[in-house]
DNA sequence: TATATAATTGATATTGAATTTCATTTGCAG
DNA sequence: CTGCAAATGAAATTCAATATCAATTATATA
């Protein structure tokens, strides 16, 4: 956690961004949560501990946070952009169930060389890569 | 071509969906371009053909093709959904220059494999994947 | 430490794609 | 033909993302 925080830090300084009790406090709740959350999530989990702080905020900090490593956007593909823990978390897939929602994060070591290996083949330079897998769960597997 | 014009109208039969010129104008002009398109794109070239079809009547066959099982929706995470061709195009990743914009079209079936393997792994009924790897293109490489 | 000043905040407004509404038109079954 | 439910097109609505702006606040420096 403290390395995460240390980091955003040493970011805003490079970048020449401000401190402010807003930000840290929404990092705070960003990091203690290890859930896929849209802004609005986070916007109400922030309300919890600062209920002055704005929605703008959030959705500027979470920008903030994202562009200094600690974020990385996710797209389920159902209009709103969620963000999970970048920071010491593999990269990884999601498979997504098309019935409940769930998803699982999947990590497979030979599918990301397979993807690096179809980029030197093109000559392209990789910066990052996703891929979700739709389908349905085990639980649901069985419903209508 | 014929076909796939053939899939849509026992796809509408079966649905108890109606027969109108515009779906048969909006289907043609999809199927007859090769292109990523977004819904104002394929109302745009649907509106050289016949001025009159309104864009509401495009998202509404589009989305139609889509359940037929004739388009693919892809996102490459600009804010606007694209519609491709799906029957007899192999299922593919996509490899998307974040410079210029431009995106190749890459089919791997070893990832595909591995993709099914993870999803077994998981005890998940896979339905559709999608796969993207942003970067930069050769062109793009030398580039500030 | 006080002050100048530029970044930040929060409320609100704007944007733009996706989707819905509804009066009119049209396909098609009987 | 006729009735009626489905389809159309224009316009309205929705909603997340983003921008605006006056008030506030962090921080460098005098």
């Amino acid at each position: 956690m403290e390395m995460a925080k240390q980091i955003f830090t040493f970011y805003l300084r490079d970048e020449g961004i401000r401190y402010s009790q807003q930000r840290e406090c929404i990092l705070d709740v960003f990091l203690s949560t290890e859930k896929h959350l849209t802004v609005i999530d986070l916007y109400h989990l922030v309300q919890k501990k600062h209920s002055g702080i704005g929605y703008a905020t959030v959705y500027r900090a979470i920008k903030i946070i994202s562009q200094a490593g600690l974020a990385r956007e996710v797209d389920f593909g159902d209009g709103m952009l969620r963000f999970e823990h970048k920071y010491k978390h593999e990269h990884h897939g999601h498979m997504i169930c098309t019935k409940c929602g769930k998803f699982i994060e999947v990590v497979d070591p030979q599918i990301e060389e397979l993807q690096e290996k179809l980029a030197r083949k093109y000559k392209f330079t990789p910066q990052r890569h996703k891929m979700q897998i739709y389908g349905t769960c085990e639980k649901c597997k069985t419903k209508v």
